[in-house]
RNA sequence: GGAGGGGUACUCAAGCGGCCAACGAGGGCAGACUGUAAAUCUGCUGGCUUUACGCCUACGUAGGUUCGAAUCCUACCCCCUCCA
């Protein structure tokens, strides 16, 4: 075995690794056979993975398209990063029975700005061409929407899962539904996309690309699909509105206590769809873990690395420490809010304070967790709800193991 | 255009004149147990306050009937299904 000074399987490995973690791909031949023309021919394929801007920070199940078209990228292919500007003001309909909220201009504007800084988190910005779909969609018009309309048939779009079972179920189907694919697909169209990237929910509108390319007398893009990615519950996909999401710009702390948080058999799925690890090295982990290891030592692994993905790695380290600190050995965490508050001589209700240091949502609650043996001042756990802080002195105060705050007691005639 | 069904707290979903701040489930929060995991068990889950079973706000919106309404009446708004 000499070791190629061009390496011959350079293919293979380029192939493996654009494969690797993905759903489907469709149709697998073609799609390798374009990237061995490709590569024959000096070609960069056209790389496009689209995003609606409806929310303003990426989260985590964002960064798998991310991941993969990065790897595109390196492999030395065009990344093309589209913001569906235009379509987001319509709301992709998949998968849900609700309609999104439309958006502004401005908030889509504002939006697109946040994701451009996060992106370049694992996109090489030098090498990526972001678009947006409202520079050739608002120019297409009445007319050229319904020659679009043209291209496809209400029997082909019936054939969606999703809309296959609302038609069956006697569900609602609105008409612009139907529009939203085949403006996903039309990006493709006016992208001359050689590849699109997207979850696995996006198949069809993937396809509906692929078939309206065709139609416009253009070679096919061939759909890459990636899996989506559950949330912390480890059951629901990871959505900012489910709450249930770690996002990319999360600090350093947040981030590794969430990634902690996940439950065992999460991590796995984690490992396998967010770690850049070869395959090989995570099935270590997992013998290690069935031979006895402890599960938190390779999930701190796990969370270490994503920290210092998007942090770097001495904010993973710190971060590491810090947890260790504050949820194993129970110490203090060293960031912890301070406030002032005003205080009438007799002193304040501990329900009250907790309210003033923003560490419940109301006065109510505040008693509530008194009640609930979740309170603790100066690290004294508090049992009665009528205990009575003294003004002039600062105390550390404390609501479950997680909400923190410094407060300082301001008697009344010297505040302000 | 016609016929019918429906709008209840974060979500689903009961209630159909007083005992309803509203059953139940999910979710969430907290406590115990732990590895801030999961599972399990327990509690809480509108706000204010002189913590009182006192007050305020809440059952699509606006009025009305009643000692008293989420519950009855009227108008309006919205959603859904079916027939055209």
């Amino acid at each position: 075995m000499t070791p190629p000074v061009t390496p011959p399987d350079s293919i293979s490995t380029e192939l493996a690794e654009l494969e690797r973690g993905t759903d489907e791909i469709l149709p697998r031949e073609e799609f390798r056979a374009r990237i061995q023309e490709a590569h024959e021919k000096g070609i960069r394929l056209r790389v496009k993975a689209g995003f609606d801007p409806t929310a303003k920070d990426l989260h985590l199940g964002h960064t798998l398209l991310l991941n993969k078209l990065r790897a595109f990228q390196e492999a030395g292919h065009e990344a093309i990063f589209l913001i569906g500007d235009f379509t987001g003001m319509i709301g992709d309909p998949t998968g849900k029975n609700e309609t999104r909220k439309p958006l502004t201009r401005e908030q889509v504007e504002e939006n697109a700005r946040t994701y451009q800084e996060q992106v370049f988190k694992i996109l090489d910005p030098r090498r990526t061409t972001i678009e947006f779909n409202s520079r050739w969609l608002d120019a297409l018009g009445a007319e050229g929407l319904i020659r679009l309309a043209a291209q496809h048939t209400v029997a082909r779009m019936l054939e969606r899962d999703d809309f296959a079972k609302r038609y069956a179920a006697g569900q609602p189907i609105a008409v612009h539904e139907f529009l939203y694919p085949l403006l996903q697909g039309y990006d493709s169209v006016a992208l001359k996309a050689d590849v699109e990237l997207g979850g696995t929910d996006q198949k069809f509108n993937l396809l509906v690309g692929r078939h309206l390319q065709q139609a416009y007398g253009q070679r096919p893009q061939c759909i890459v699909t990636v899996p989506i990615l559950e949330g912390l519950d480890g059951v629901q996909k990871m959505s900012k509105s489910l709450g249930n999401y770690i996002a990319v710009n999360d600090p350093p702390n947040d981030m590794f206590g969430k990634i902690m948080s996940i439950s065992d058999t999460l991590m796995w799925r984690y490992f396998e769809l967010l770690s850049f690890r070869p395959l090989a090295e995570i099935a270590q982990l997992r013998d290690r873990v069935a031979h006895g290891a402890n599960p938190r030592d390779v999930k701190f692994e796990l969370a270490r690395e994503i920290v210092a993905r998007f942090h770097g790695q001495a904010s993973a380290e710190a971060a590491q420490r810090n947890f260790i600190a504050q949820f194993s050995q129970g110490a203090v965490p060293d960031d912890i809010p301070e406030v002032r508050i005003a205080c009438p001589a007799g002193g304040l209700p501990i329900a009250r304070v907790l309210k003033e240091a923003g560490l419940v949502a109301s006065y109510t609650e505040g008693g509530r967790m008194v009640d609930q043996r979740a309170v603790r001042v100066d690290r004294q756990r508090i049992e009665d709800r009528n205990y009575v802080l003294a003004a002039g002195a600062t105390y550390l105060l404390q609501v479950g193991s997680r909400r923190y705050a410094r407060a300082t007691l301001v008697a009344k005639s010297e505040a302000v």
